[in-house]
RNA sequence: GGCCCGUUGGUGAAGUGGUUGAACACACAUGCCUUUCACGCAUGCAUUCACGAGUUCAAAUCUCGUACGGGUCACCA
């Protein structure tokens, strides 16, 4: 029985061969240094701020070079598939605006380019077609190996210090006759098709990485399972050589994880002459777990997931700014020298990248984000404050909609300076900012004056501040210098340095004056300008609040 | 255990044989400024590049060894 009798037995509807599809995704017509990349998640839970780190290279090297970003559906193991996954990386990708050139989703059924089907589950036939030529070219077979059988195999070569997995003398039914395996696919035994190795582990091979540069590896010998047997799809590895090779993908962008297949899938191009794509293998994302460091994860942190940063409102920019920083440390400093330029304008160097993995430092994150929030303009946050609580607090943003320009107003306190408060790392931040500026908010609260001050104290510097000196209409320096007066007239110091140096002469100074009134009014011992304050609320609800003391 | 990778401060890191007193940024500390807080400014923060040996006039930078850390060895990606 010949091979092509056996590889019609098991494929006996595929007609089409691997030049067929050669000539259906041809090379893509691009400039010389565009560069196509992808990013192909598998749909098994949320994103993990890992792939997003691999997303976003992907994307900053396709658009920096004029080339190709295509999202690819990695759906062979369906056993593992989540519901609504791909909607969330889907959703991912357009919230960071990190949007695919090609694309498809299957419960809408949109689609665009011109190399798919990009969901791997519709690819089956394409995948068949490529492991037919395998088996009539004799580098592939069916395996009839039962789970038990494979571990046995295991067990015996742990026994024996052998390297483990389904090679030489262990790849049991890469021996048999193609009568014997035709006959055992009519009986109906389940079945892998594995590649028929022709490596040799004791010869090694250099390889580039284009983020480690050059390695040495072994070369692979292990008749790896191409095709499963549940639903006769393509291993990841198998998979991969046939969509990278056909989507024309110039650059894979993967976890360091994916360092030790390398073996694996130089085999694999090599079988067909393929050319290899460039690769860059990503450092992981790291966790200090008490003082030992570990792979971040997304069941023990919850910044593993992109969700938190979306749920704390950070805004995007920052987020893709804090993301680079790890990718490339050198994007700091570009960044300074183009501060207003689109991020994919940044060229990538997969050199600079670190070889072990990094610590992800959400102070980092923190500081680029009120850097960020406090040179946009008080119009620019509240937008994002709206489109942040329309969905995560609803009551808020009903408050900020119906004082719509006096929320501005507070939004813009000591904002349009030179040097602009940097008071929010992200929006959820900012209600514990600013909710005593509403009077729906300004219930139920505690006022925790300086003990020094005796209640009577308390009232003898409101009611002369409110009685005697208090006018809506002041400005900044008139409400200054009343203070002063005030306070002076009280008995209190109005040189700072003065009652640093001899603070038991004074009853106090004029700093805790003022925070008397502060707090008076605002409930807080720490705010923005109290001079704003008072003004932006207003004469009837600041006396309304006096009352209260 | 086999194979592969890595190890510069609290964090991200620059640096690939000699202007390095080991950049820069974040964090932290102290001080100044200041009517609070924040901002801003100033100063401090690795006598040393995991450890040991070697090469060299000269090593964080090259070589070897040790230790430690990580990845991977599925019909999961």
């Amino acid at each position: 029985m010949t091979n092509k009798e056996l590889a019609d037995l098991i494929f006996p509807d595929i007609t089409k061969t691997v030049a067929d599809y050669e000539a259906l995704y041809p090379e893509r017509d691009l400039s010389e240094n565009a560069k196509v990349t992808r990013y192909a998640p598998s749909p098994t839970g949320f994103m993990h701020i890992g792939n997003f780190l691999a997303a976003i290279i992907d994307y900053v090297i396709a658009k920096n070079s004029g080339g190709v970003f295509f999202l690819r559906n990695e759906d062979t193991d369906q056993a593992r598939e989540v519901e609504g996954a791909v909607e969330y990386i889907r959703h991912v990708l357009e919230h960071y605006k990190l949007n695919p050139d090609e694309y498809e989703y299957k419960d809408t059924l949109e689609q665009k380019g011109s190399y798919g089907p990009y969901i791997q589950s519709k690819r089956k036939e394409i995948y068949h077609a490529f492991i037919k030529h395998l088996i009539i070219e004799g580098k592939a077979y069916p395996c009839f190996m039962t789970q038990e059988e494979m571990d046995a195999a295991r067990e015996a070569q742990t026994k024996d210090k052998r390297r483990i997995g389904i090679y030489g003398k262990y790849a049991k039914y890469r021996y048999i006759s193609n009568e014997e395996a035709a006959e055992r696919i009519n009986n109906g035994e389940k079945y892998t098709i594995r590649l028929r190795s022709e490596g040799d582990f004791n010869r090694k091979f250099k390889f580039n990485d284009l983020a480690n540069g050059e390695m040495e590896f072994p070369e692979n010998d292990i008749d790896i399972p191409i095709m499963k047997s549940s639903n006769l799809l393509p291993t990841y590895h198998f998979a991969h050589l046939v969509d990278d090779h056909l989507m024309r993908t110039t650059h894979v962008v993967r976890g360091q994880e994916w360092m030790s297949s390398v073996p694996i899938h130089y085999e694999l191009f090599k079988t067909f002459g393929f050319k290899m794509p460039k690769y860059v293998h990503i450092p992981l994302i790291l966790k200090k777990d008490g003082d030992k460091v570990r792979k971040i994860s997304k069941r023990l942190d919850p910044e593993a997931r992109m969700t938190y940063y979306e749920e704390k409102g950070y805004p995007i920019y920052a987020v893709i700014e804090a993301i680079m920083t790890i990718a490339n440390s050198n994007y700091e400093a570009w960044r300074e020298g183009h501060p207003d330029a689109d991020f994919t304008e940044f060229e990538f160097s997969p050199k600079k990248m670190s070889k072990s993995g990094a610590l992800f430092d959400l102070d980092k994150l923190d500081n680029i984000s009120k850097n960020y929030l406090s040179r946009l303009k008080a119009g620019e946050v509240f937008d994002l404050l709206d489109t942040y609580t329309k969905e995560y607090d609803k009551d808020f943003n009903e408050i900020i909609n119906k004082y719509k320009e006096y929320t501005i107003n507070v939004l813009n306190i000591e904002r349009e300076q030179k040097k602009p408060r940097k008071d929010y790392a992200s929006l959820s931040e900012i209600k514990n900012g600013i909710w005593y500026m509403y009077n729906e908010l300004f219930t139920n609260v505690e006022y925790n004056f300086d003990t020094k001050f005796s209640n009577e104290d308390i009232k003898e510097i409101l009611n002369t501040y409110f009685n005697d000196y208090y006018n809506e209409s002041d400005d900044k320096d008139t409400w200054f210098n009343k203070m002063k007066e005030m306070a002076e007239k009280l008995g209190y110091c109005t040189n700072m340095k003065e009652y640093k140096e001899n603070p038991d002469n004074y009853k106090g100074s004029i700093a805790e004056v003022s925070n008397v009134i502060r707090i008076a009014v605002t409930s807080k011992d720490q705010s923005p300008d109290l001079y704003e304050i008072l003004k932006l609320l207003g004469k009837e609800r600041v006396l309304n609040r006096i009352k209260n003391i």
